[in-house]
DNA sequence: TGCCCTATCTTGACTTCATCAAAATAGGGA
DNA sequence: TCCCTATTTTGATGAAGTCAAGATAGGGCA
């Protein structure tokens, strides 16, 4: 289903502020508000930050985007809304990947006691060190503890 | 260990400042810098926000203390540092639960390979809606689609 | 097709969370 | 006890995101 179709169904306008947005978050997952804004500027040079928060927000609500929070930076997007994919995150260079559900289906965990909280989203974030970062720090390193994990994230 | 022998251990000097946090996330775990601001000033009026960032920075990089971002807010911190519990959040009042590791020990979950990714933390939020909430919740409904998850975190 | 209503967007001010820098203070080893 | 420097304080600054009011433009209907 395109994303016309889609917004229809949900009862929403479809503008081009909205469509921008959704076409970029396709190509370019795992964007925050800032990039999708200035992606979006290409095509579209006029839209707003705050239209670029109100569609996000928006969207999200209604479940057409995916919304998570590595930590230490801002709110990440995308489109892959569906599957119950969980995110890796390198602790070196801040690169972002799609980490399919390890234990099949829905909330992939099933924590033991809930203190009678009834699970909905299960939200996982690995953190670790990218292949490409590993290298660099065996090239450069002389015997350190590791790579500094508080770094910016590109 | 004490608080003051474990901060000698790692080359840190034993100041107010650190015993004061501390002691504070000890009995408030899942506290937020402004929450252990408020809570420290009340043995240690004249502590600075900045201290307290520092202190909570330095622990968390040092592995004294363990932080964590629920969506759409602060962080939060806690000292439990060495099992590997995860937390789950009420989407409705936005009470913090500790929820202990379904799996096992250790990053709790396999994705031991993810595009060359080597993991090494695995943080997991639940998101769900606790036990009280979800009796005001019935006891209010009229037949409405389920609690609104987009209310401020208490 | 054209009109009108209102959802959406724009502009601009403002909050919250957090970091940076420089001067003042206070651990703790000699 | 003295002195060095790690920490703390003070004050400015930055980033991410929200709020509110007026302008714009989808899209249902005549």
């Amino acid at each position: 289903m395109d994303h016309t179709e889609r917004l229809h169904e949900l009862g929403l306008r479809v503008t081009r502020q909205r469509l921008a947005v959704l076409r970029f978050l396709e190509t370019t997952p795992h964007s925050s508000a800032d990039t999708v804004a200035s992606g979006v500027r290409d095509e579209l040079p006029e839209v707003s930050m705050q239209s670029v928060y109100n569609v996000l927000n928006d969207l999200t609500a209604l479940g057409m985007l995916r919304r998570f929070t590595p930590p230490g930076s801002a709110a990440l997007h995308e489109t892959r809304v569906d599957d119950n994919h969980h995110h890796a995150v390198c602790m070196t260079c801040g690169r972002i990947e799609d980490v399919e559900c390890a234990v099949g289906h829905a909330p992939c965990l099933s924590p033991s006691d809930t203190h009678g909280m009834n699970i909905q989203i299960a939200d996982v974030v690995y953190q670790g060190v990218c292949a490409s970062c590993r290298e660099s720090a065996h090239a450069t390193e002389g015997g350190a503890s590791g790579a500094q994990p508080r770094e910016s994230v590109a």
